[in-house]
DNA sequence: TCTGGCAGTCTAGCGCATAGAGTGCTAAAC
DNA sequence: GTTTAGCACTCTATGCGCTAGACTGCCAGA
């Protein structure tokens, strides 16, 4: 790939530039001599065409048909993203307005999660997407056993960092809330700190009920998959006022990919403090061909993480997109990092 | 309103139920011609268009245009759905398939609520849309204070049922873990069980710090906005398949309403118990003019109680959703009252 | 009160012609 | 070799006219 894109002249990657930039703002195809005016090119439109034709050859553009203007392939994008978008960064005006917003907030993680997901929406119009934090290696702080139903019990864990689990177990023979207190209390002092291997092979001087109880503990540190409720998004109407998503299928396709966030597993890979683009699908989904995303983990590596990120048409504002990405996948995790690290 | 619903004869009732039954069906106009057809009336087809006339004069059906068939409008649906509709149930087969996959889930009022909205959405066809059973009076149960960064505590309050909610505050000299759990243990032997109005009147022997807490804990009792993260949805993807949303703009007031259900508290008034219908916004939600809901509350009143519902374009399944929303509300309540109830 | 029949109306679809936008290519100019 | 001007060509979008078809509305008769 590498050899094809040293080909490219320095006037063809402004052209492969600015085709990017008037096709993301306009949504039309461009026309060779829409660039001439629009941009200070001290060319001809011919020049400009047999340019356009050259980067079509290789990949970078396409025709909708004969007579009209160019529009990037995801090819082009990729280019785009990669060579000419540079080391983007918010203006520093628009980083204190997104700062003082989340200063402003109240010190609750789920208010901070809403606001990332309202700021990533309006400033990369694009569905966006925030997943909670999750700890890599819970441990555990305390549980409660609460009596409700005669044979039922809810039992809520509270892990470091504060995230909470709760989870209801029948009883085999009614138990008592004083009762339900006293294993409560044993299973805390026996298991506080613990992580789920602690708690797998420290099992001494349990009752029945209490070993239950301790299984369902390991049951649910070891469980990964994230309770939907824990996902903010935001900007999903807006985004489907764009012209791609005329089409239902289309829509349908963002919309249940929204819907599913589960999918953010198999294609998010990069470490914290990157930002990764994937674009058209990028081959592996193919209902999304006509979406780009933006991701980022955030959090502390190795300890807490979660995922944001953006979700619009290919034809997306990258840089602003990734620009914004960057800078609240930053500030979420200094806040993580705040108030999970001890 | 009484005397113009009396005049309807009972052929005329038979051609508004057909024609909405079939309308809902195909979303076509529907013909006099095919109202013979399809349903066996006995009758020709000028004596049904005579009927429709005189049902259009009345304000139950409409025209798209001189050469087409009727649609109801909402008022006949609002006819159809209190006059003709009867009292729908799920057929029992679908009952005990829910009641089957309520019980199969994990004990766990997520999964629930998950499950419901799945359910809803499947069998009404429409977006569902449900809120976490909120405490009327909420009590405490348990708090934990967490030491985190030198100035920062997390507090997490755990209240009777087993709700949770969690909030930062800000330190303005530094404690430890040791003091803060000191702090948290005495508060937690003044407070236990108490609701916001014995917290409020009931501060003797705090320390400055105590009393904070104390004031965050009235506020996190009496904050009715409920987080967002406890709302579950289903649905919108397959809604937005419907020919009513070939229309960006009526798609959008569907997604900017599934986005934005505090407007639920506006349009809910029902009971417990009762189900309650909203047709094209009723007048009252311009944007939703083409859209009709399907709300219920459940849980048990004065204690506990959240909402669900269905949300889908006018021409919607009214029987299947009513019985539906109705089913799935009933067995909600169950285990609200199972769970909540001590 | 119902029905058969007929005139009237509106849409959806097709074919056609046209204007306009934009390219591709070639031959000349730099 | 590179750029430019110019021109032929292609394809779309739009509007018009026409037709077939689907329904209704109404009237006169059963």
């Amino acid at each position: 790939m590498d050899e094809q894109n040293q080909e490219l002249t320095p006037r063809q990657q402004t052209i492969l530039n600015l085709i990017v930039h008037t096709y993301v703002a306009t949504a039309a195809p461009v026309s060779s001599k829409s660039l001439l005016q629009a941009a200070g090119l001290s060319v001809s439109s011919a020049t400009v065409r047999n340019d356009m034709a050259v980067l079509e050859e290789l990949g970078y553009l396409t025709h909708p048909h004969t007579s009209a203007g160019r529009v990037p392939t995801d090819k082009g994008y990729r280019y785009f993203v990669e060579r000419l978008l540079g080391d983007v960064e918010l203006p520093t005006e628009e980083r204190n307005t997104i700062r003082h917003q989340f200063h402003q907030a109240k010190l609750e993680m789920s208010q901070w999660m809403q606001l990332a997901a309202a700021v990533l929406a309006h400033s990369a119009r694009g569905a966006s997407l925030v997943t909670a934090p999750r700890l890599d290696q819970p441990r555990i702080r305390h549980l409660e056993l609460i009596s409700t139903q005669s044979h039922l019990v809810l039992l809520i864990l509270v892990f470091q960092g504060g995230n909470v689990r709760q989870r209801m177990l029948t009883l085999t023979e009614p138990m008592d809330q004083d009762a339900l207190s006293e294993a409560a209390n044993r299973l805390n002092s026996q298991y506080a700190a613990s992580d789920a291997s602690t708690v797998r092979t420290k099992a001494v001087d349990l009752t029945d009920f209490e070993a239950d109880v301790r299984n369902l503990l390991i049951e649910l540190m070891i469980d990964d998959t994230p309770p939907s409720q824990e996902v903010y998004r935001d900007g999903l109407a807006e985004v489907l006022q764009q012209p791609e998503f005329i089409s239902q299928s289309e829509a349908r396709a963002l919309v249940n990919a929204l819907e599913e966030p589960s999918f953010l597993k198999n294609v998010l890979n990069s470490r914290v403090g990157t930002v990764q683009v994937v674009i058209g699908g990028e081959g592996r989904w193919r209902e999304l061909s006509s979406c780009s995303m933006v991701l980022a983990r955030y959090g502390v590596e190795g300890f807490a993480t979660g995922t944001l990120g953006v979700l619009g048409p290919t034809r997306m504002p990258y840089g602003r997109a990734i620009s914004t990405v960057r800078y609240v996948a930053d500030l979420m995790s200094d806040l993580v990092s705040d108030l999970y690290s001890e």
